[in-house]
DNA sequence: CGAATAGTTAGCCACAAGGCAAAGTATTCC
DNA sequence: GGAATACTTTGCCTTGTGGCTAACTATTCG
């Protein structure tokens, strides 16, 4: 588990913002340079290195450079720390539509 | 579907803080007015309503005020957007393992 | 070698985020 | 009616985020 919750909050923060989410949705199709993932955005490469940096410290991404090209890779692991999040908020309110459904059953057959 | 993109930010934003998380998490068990569920935080009580507005505003609780007790509900609908998201970024990722499948069997099979 | 390419570093700026204390406004209780 | 309760509003402060320009450091191409 190892700290679960600081690494979730590192993913949501990553995710909050729409560059990032749509770099994490280029590098779906498959890995890309910085400067090809940069092109689509209107703004500065160092503004862009910011979010590609948020992303790779969220453990989003990771990189690797060779020569002067450096190359991103969607690491898709840390989006299940999402989907685990999402399970559980969904399991505590079953459990409560649960308890819900036991006082309706009660009052139906007192 | 009316601006899912600006609605999806709206909801990752919100829950990139962990007081937000746990809030959600909070109401999840039922719905729990102002000062309840700012108690476990520590924090003055005009900070943690920024939080719940911030909740509010994202579409993830409604509030309503009756005498002088306002009282949070979870809307569980908006958490389904990110549900969504994830979906989303799966059905490309997948679509890629396959195309990277039919490289590998026509090589397998030239 | 020299020029073009691909990032990187440094430094600056504006504004949003998250926190506080103090004072204000309804409600509700005695 | 007066005191206690449950927020609200105001105003302020510090830090973090996202953006820019300008200058710098490799690599690679001709």
């Amino acid at each position: 588990m190892a700290n679960y919750s600081a690494d979730l909050d590192g993913v949501l923060v990553a995710l909050a913002d729409p560059t990032r989410r749509h770099v994490v949705q280029a590098l779906g199709r498959g890995p890309k340079r910085i400067g090809e993932l940069a092109r689509p955005f209107p703004m500065t490469l160092p503004s862009f290195m910011k979010h590609v940096r948020v992303l790779e410290s969220s453990g989003l991404i990771r990189t690797q450079k060779s020569g002067r090209v450096r190359t991103c890779t969607l690491n898709r692991d840390r989006l299940a720390l999402l989907d685990d999040w999402l399970a559980e908020q969904r399991s505590v309110w079953e459990a409560r539509t649960d308890r819900l459904e036991n006082v309706v059953t009660k009052e139906e057959n007192p």
